[in-house]
DNA sequence: GATGAATGAGCGTTCATTCAT
DNA sequence: GATGAATGAACGCTCATTCAT
């Protein structure tokens, strides 16, 4: 029975992600997609272009599923500030969640391979958080800072914590996890 | 007129600080680093064991000179919170002053060169900050939480928007530098 | 059309026993087996793992072309002294007509690669020799001495003679040949 | 107190046996050379001009001295055949005294660098044995085959058993030593 | 769709040799 | 005599990519 978008291409994938997350960009080669993944040289260029090209898809991917684990639970319909703190724990629990895709995204963005894509895909996942962002600033709820920094203060150390976390260094468990949250969200808090 | 430890050897580094901040690792190669040093291959493998020893090296050089700046202006001398602010303040201004070691570390410490190396980094040059930190939590003024997580809320958060600001995202003047810092002081304070 | 066992890898095998007989170990670079194979670099890393595999896979092949040509005739149903005879010049035209597999030899005898080889290699492929002396010492009509120094009293001497017939140093005719196989005879004859 | 010809000389000749003794003359780089000899590798090159001239005179050294050992106890004053036994002892016992020495010239004589010097050094150095055998084939004492035939036949078989007791493979008392060298004296004696 | 043998430019590294001091 | 930093051609090997089947 035909799939509406290939076994031997999802196996690619998902090949390349293992790889990438347990060995890196260099680590992982064509070889080594081949014998993982099940597919041969010939096929996977077949379904992709390049190496690059996995990698690229494989980004978009994982992005998509992030912006929806995100926006899961409609938490822009919670009262302030509860979103804010429903949106920390998801991105926090996401990846957690998922450590290879962590360790993929932390070295893509960290890479040549990023420098053309980044902020295209930081607008198109993250759309909705933004406009929720902007609300909250126009109500004067959350101080005045470029969005970068609003991000900083509050996402980005939650990445930065779940890193740690899928590394070993760390264990915060689910009071802990909203104490931080509610630490970053003192950091923008009007 | 002979030089205190080889002009080779700082042309050296300093080619491949220089390659990696713009190419990164895999994109550096030994051709490369003799164009750009005016060294031959066979004098950097006078020098450095392998390509890796020269970028361990660079790490090392790198950190030292961070562990410096951080330190610079006897913060431990100031009055709370004032030696947060200064501290947060030197660190960012360390990394957006220097783009070049911060696209090196950024990418020395998402890939398989840190693993072996980074928590004892961590610990050598940041003794002074964790011990602060430590006395800042035993006096019940900041929250009691784990240290890596104060870190990220802190000075991880500091990194990041020196990343931003290097790569062009946005530019944070002295005025706004202070209210990111304040505000990972109000995250972090009990 | 396809070939039984790739003629690629034949033709790997046969320029590296022909640079090697002319060139030596070292004077045999990747680049020169390129060349006279017509094989790429790839290719030969398809078919062997390293320049040091396409050697000793060289050498399994000419001891065991070797072990065949010295029981070729059946000697064993020859009545004493007739088999050693036999043997000896079965082994000393052997040598004498593969120069190139002789010169080989040597090389990969007195050399680093051989030694985890040697002593393995003797038994697989002389253990029908070995049996016949061994009978033939029970039966008391040769000396009781070590095999090893049998071997170097008998065939050992084919081959530094075949060496030498190689070399140019000098031209053994049959009858000098039979002469010489006498002698040896002589040498272990009780 | 100035030396006759150099310490330093004779401790890059001594390093560099060693070195190929256990290595090869691949595995002796001059680097290595350098460490072992204690001379830098720019006083390596004023006593020598390559690294093929300290290997070409170590060889000749090492066959001067066998030439002397050879001859040892005037052995032409001995009567027939006990100074073909002698010699052949003498042969055997000085191998099997030098393994280095042993090591290093089964490596030379299996290699490209012996090819232009091998005949010459042989005459030089076995012009009295040479003399001897000639003699001996004149009166009918032995068999009348070339030179190189006789010299495979008796000493040829010494310097092999000699390599093999250097190997570890086997090991001659002085009882079998006289055995064998009287196995050799049977092949050749008319 | 799928295969995998074949490619070859380019990689990190080595090492015999030179020469200014 | 002696040093050792400097050289650079050449080494063994890798790997993203192609294409005949």
């Amino acid at each position: 029975m035909a799939t509406s978008s290939s076994d031997k291409r999802n196996a690619i994938l998902h090949a390349t992600l293992e790889l990438i997350a347990e060995r890196g960009f260099r680590g992982t080669t064509m070889a080594l997609i081949v014998q993982h993944s099940g597919a041969s040289a010939g096929t996977i260029y077949h379904y992709f272009e390049s190496k690059d090209a996995i990698i690229h898809e494989l980004y978009r991917c994982i992005k998509r599923q992030f912006g929806v684990a995100l926006m899961a639970g409609n938490p822009n319909q919670l009262p302030w500030p509860d979103h804010l703190i429903h949106i920390w724990l998801s991105a926090f629990r996401f990846y957690a969640a998922h450590p290879m895709e962590t360790r993929f995204l932390e070295q893509y963005e960290n890479s040549p391979y990023q420098i053309n894509w980044y902020e295209h895909e930081l607008d198109e996942h993250m759309a909705a958080l933004v406009q929720m962002l902007h609300r909250d600033i126009e109500r004067g709820l959350i101080i005045n800072l470029p969005l970068e920094v609003l991000y900083e203060l509050t996402l980005g150390v939650a990445v930065s914590l779940a890193k740690r976390q899928i590394a070993g260094m760390l264990t915060l468990d689910e009071r802990t996890q909203t104490e931080v949250a509610e630490a970053c969200l003192r950091a923008v808090k009007r």
